[in-house]
RNA sequence: GGAGGAUUCGCAUAGCGGCCGAGUGCGCACGCUUGGAAAGCGUGUAUAGGGAAACCUAUCGAGGGUUCAAAUCCCUCAUCCUCCGCCA
């Protein structure tokens, strides 16, 4: 939720935004006219509220004929406060539902346009030579089977498309993965986490995932929750609706939870292997800060992505994602894309989002320090999402025969240094 | 799933339908006192909205209702605690 303050003042600034986005720039303006109708409603209700509280006031003491006489004059009046306040709490409810349509401000640094639009900021590491090495590079989907490391036909039988089994070393993989990635965000001051998957629907409109998001995201309807799918969410809304102490300031909480994604619209997207898929495992590092900080953060943020990339020896590229394909709550997001040798690109592995005040506000959190309480910055950015950095792993450190070198940074974790053939 | 009890200012509690945005204790801040500290004394101590300001309005778990007037009465829901049932 954006600043409606700011908005009154900075329409300009955020009509740009809007457009830069591609989204709907009509709206600032219709948000303009109902604030206004808003702030009248509420100065009528208040002026008539304060008029009954007075005349309440003196019912209390009057006695016989005069109490009689204020109480029929209260009567009216109260009924006039009934129909004020209703004015009041559906122009306010109007005026919410506009203003949570309203997508967070861009970073002015950010590349305007759509999903092709990105920025590239860097390369590191040098995609391997194949050819060089004397064979083709088995896809993942392939290695994972000679390995018996991951089986998606039985996942298919049991639960659906776009579902998998990871089994012997690809679910060691996994657990290596997470504590190398959890030794790591201790080092670097997280608080680890392990929230809740399930959520109130408080915390998934907070969060900013049932506006455009709302069709990946699973409910379930009997007991009116939803599972998340990313635990953004459930960190994010761990501090909903309180007031945090400056010097705790920056809380930084590194959440490992299962997310569920719906996938809607992708079909035929990525449908070979466990690119993309409905349910997997995921380290987030998410931080709560002041304003003025939000953007050194968002730098460390990246640059932990990146060691961890690096840890794994994996080429990756960080690209400067634009307007147009940012979700609603980011001002601006940079992703880590490794290198995948049997597609020949560069795929999207880690996703870090500076969030600003946007979703501060929205779930009604704040901090306070002498001068009084104020608007915080949250933001988020991947250190694993499993499936994904098992394929970048498995593809780039094959060798010919079907084995795979595990990357040093792994080797305590695993005992292993060399996936060998199931 | 069933039966009870609870939910008030950071914490603990008081609270009669109007004198309650709300008392008390603790904590915290500032001041006095003191050689210094403790004790003692005094003052202050929520959040949001509107307004240039004085100030006004709202909030006693949430939402409805009754009433001129609700922390206080009624209804629904949520959460927590105890007991019973079931269960990893």
């Amino acid at each position: 939720m954006i600043d409606i303050k700011f908005l009154r003042e900075n329409p300009d600034v955020v009509r740009a935004s809007q457009k830069g986005r591609g989204e709907s720039v009509e709206l600032v303006d219709q948000i303009i006219a109902i604030d206004e109708k808003k702030r009248a409603a509420i100065s009528e209700f208040e002026a008539l509220r304060q008029e009954q509280n007075t005349l309440s006031k003196s019912v209390g003491s009057a006695k016989g004929d005069e109490k009689t006489a204020l109480l029929a004059n209260a009567k009216t009046l109260a009924d006039k406060v009934k129909a004020a306040d209703a004015k009041r709490s559906e122009v306010e409810e109007a005026t919410k539902v506009l203003l949570l349509q309203l997508s967070n401000l861009l970073d002015t640094d950010a590349p305007i346009g759509g999903e092709e639009d990105f920025v590239t900021i860097e390369h590191v590491g040098t995609p391997r030579d194949f050819a060089k090495d004397g064979f083709e590079p088995k896809d993942h989907v392939e290695l994972g089977k000679l390995l018996g490391a991951i089986d998606t036909e039985r996942g298919a039988k049991v639960a659906g498309s776009r579902s998998y089994y990871l089994t012997g070393i690809g679910a060691l993989l996994e657990f290596a993965l997470v504590n190398y990635a959890i030794q790591s965000a201790l080092k670097n001051g997280f608080t680890p986490v392990i929230p809740p998957v399930l959520v109130n629907p408080a915390a998934m409109e907070g969060t900013g995932f049932l506006g455009q998001a709302a069709e990946n995201v699973y409910r379930i309807e009997r007991d009116d929750v939803y599972l998340v799918g990313t635990s953004e969410v459930p960190l994010a809304a761990m501090h909903m609706d309180e007031i945090l102490p400056a010097e705790k300031l920056p809380l930084r909480y590194a959440g490992y939870s299962s997310c569920f994604r719906r996938e809607a619209g992708t079909y035929g997207k990525d449908t070979r292997g466990i690119i993309r898929v409905h349910q997997f495992d995921k380290v987030e590092m998410f931080t709560f800060c002041k304003p003025e900080d939000a953007k050194a953060e968002h730098a460390r943020l990246l640059q932990w992505e990146k060691d961890f990339l690096t840890a794994m020896e994996i080429p990756f590229r960080v690209i400067d994602v634009a307007s147009g394909d940012l979700g609603s709550s980011a001002t601006r997001k940079f992703d880590i894309e490794a290198w995948i040798p049997t597609q020949g690109a560069y795929r999207e592995v880690t996703s870090t989002s500076n969030c600003t005040e946007f979703q501060a506000r929205r779930l009604n959190i704040r901090y306070k320090d002498s001068e009084g309480t104020k608007a915080l910055a949250t933001l988020n950015g991947t250190l694993v999402a499993i499936p994904r950095m098992i394929v970048a792993i498995l593809e780039n450190h094959q060798n010919s025969d079907g084995t795979v070198n595990v990357p040093a940074a792994l080797q305590p974790f695993l005992g292993l240094k060399k996936f060998e053939l199931a």
